[in-house]
DNA sequence: TAGATTGTTAATCGATTAACAATC
DNA sequence: TAGATTGTTAATCGATTAACAATC
């Protein structure tokens, strides 16, 4: 076995990670999260697995990526294993985030405790529209993004999150980019292209919905056909 | 060649659709529909796909799933094709749709315009607590979620929104399912278990965020080792 | 017509599952 | 020890890409 390989904290391996996997990672971290606060111990590949719908030997392929974490005869220590994965993702260190967009969304992602609890902190809030700028929502003053460039490394920044309408979302994720920003969580219904070297995801809510819909209209053709 | 393959607004097959291809089909209308707005009447394959991050062979498979669409030395007539996915997306149609949870993100769902521009409509939002009900929020009443039956009978319901916070989300998951709802996007960070005739898809924004830092901390290290 | 592009088949690539020796 | 469960290899399954005849 080589030494990158072998279960430690650091020496990972990073080399080609299907993206499905990563995924289920952070599905696999926050299951686990939940069992340690039910102070569960340990936990089998097999139960993780079912708890999420996914089988014993694709929770155990997707952790053999990154090492051995696992006990044979038991299972995986509920607590080494969140830890193992925090340090895989990242978020075992505190990321500092910029939100721009202060609309509704935008204050919402600002309220969301879900954030800080995963280790991401939300240090500015950033819109184009000057009236907002001095007004405090959550605790974060919000601020004209013509400031973005010495707030980004002022605090640092590396990631963020932009919620401004479609038409404008191209133009503020150059901006970021070019603040030195690496990653961008993208909320705009819209495509975003960026350099190699920045990393996006994008969430459209509405998409969200129509992927309920497909199945749900699927079912009605289905019946309607028998 | 079958008739059920025709290219007809009606008879699509749906047999066996991968879920990447229906998620692949949500970015092909929303890209679509910003051609349409530019006044753009045909497009290619090669053009649709470079566009979103696709190759052209990508793009003709998804769409061959569902029925033939193009013309060829032409492409895809820009409307004929927007047309044709919201057709095989359900989205042809408006769906009623309710939000259990009027928190930050829950308001801010109220206040998506993004919903109704794809064919949502969300006619009603519930709580839990009852000093919210009669507040209006975004034009929509809150009430209590004791009238969740009642509402999404009246209203024709079939698709729900859960953004409460984690230890309450599965119950009000089955709340939902007894009241008849067929799909549900969920907000709270948890996975719910759903009979299989309820299709749901999460949504974690932490999630999301954690895809981005593991990247990013990816070529961290990726830069430390060279 | 010549050039462009489709729909579809076959080849390739990659991810999931099954199986089992090793281990606690 | 016997039973449980891991990590890993090989087999299977499914999705993507390449190629091209058909067509506008």
């Amino acid at each position: 076995m080589s030494d990158s390989k072998r279960k430690t904290a650091n020496g990972i391996s990073f080399a080609s990670v299907p993206k499905v996997v990563v995924s289920r990672l952070s599905l696999y971290l926050r299951e686990l999260q939940h069992l340690r606060a039910e102070s569960k111990e340990t936990i089998s590949s097999g139960e993780l697995g079912s708890r999420l719908g996914f089988t014993d030997a694709q929770v155990r392929k997707d952790l053999a990526y990154f090492g051995q974490f696992g006990y044979p005869g038991i299972g995986y220590r509920t607590d080494e294993l969140v830890q193992a994965i925090r340090h895989i993702l990242g978020t075992d260190i505190e990321w500092r985030v910029v939100i721009v967009g202060i609309g509704n969304l935008g204050r919402a992602l600002l309220g969301y405790k879900g954030f800080s609890r995963q280790g991401f902190e939300i240090v500015a809030a950033l819109d184009s529209d000057k009236e907002k700028s001095g007004s405090v929502v959550e605790g974060v003053e919000v601020q004209s993004i013509d400031r973005l460039d010495e707030i980004v490394k002022q605090h640092k920044i590396r990631l963020g999150m932009v919620a401004v309408p479609a038409p404008a979302a191209q133009s503020v994720a150059d901006q970021l980019v070019a603040a030195g920003i690496e990653g961008i969580v993208n909320f705009a219904p819209v495509t975003i292209n960026l350099p190699d070297h920045v990393s996006q995801v994008g969430v459209d809510l509405a998409i969200e919905l129509e992927q309920i819909s497909f199945t749900v209209a699927k079912r009605l053709h289905a019946l309607r056909r028998s």
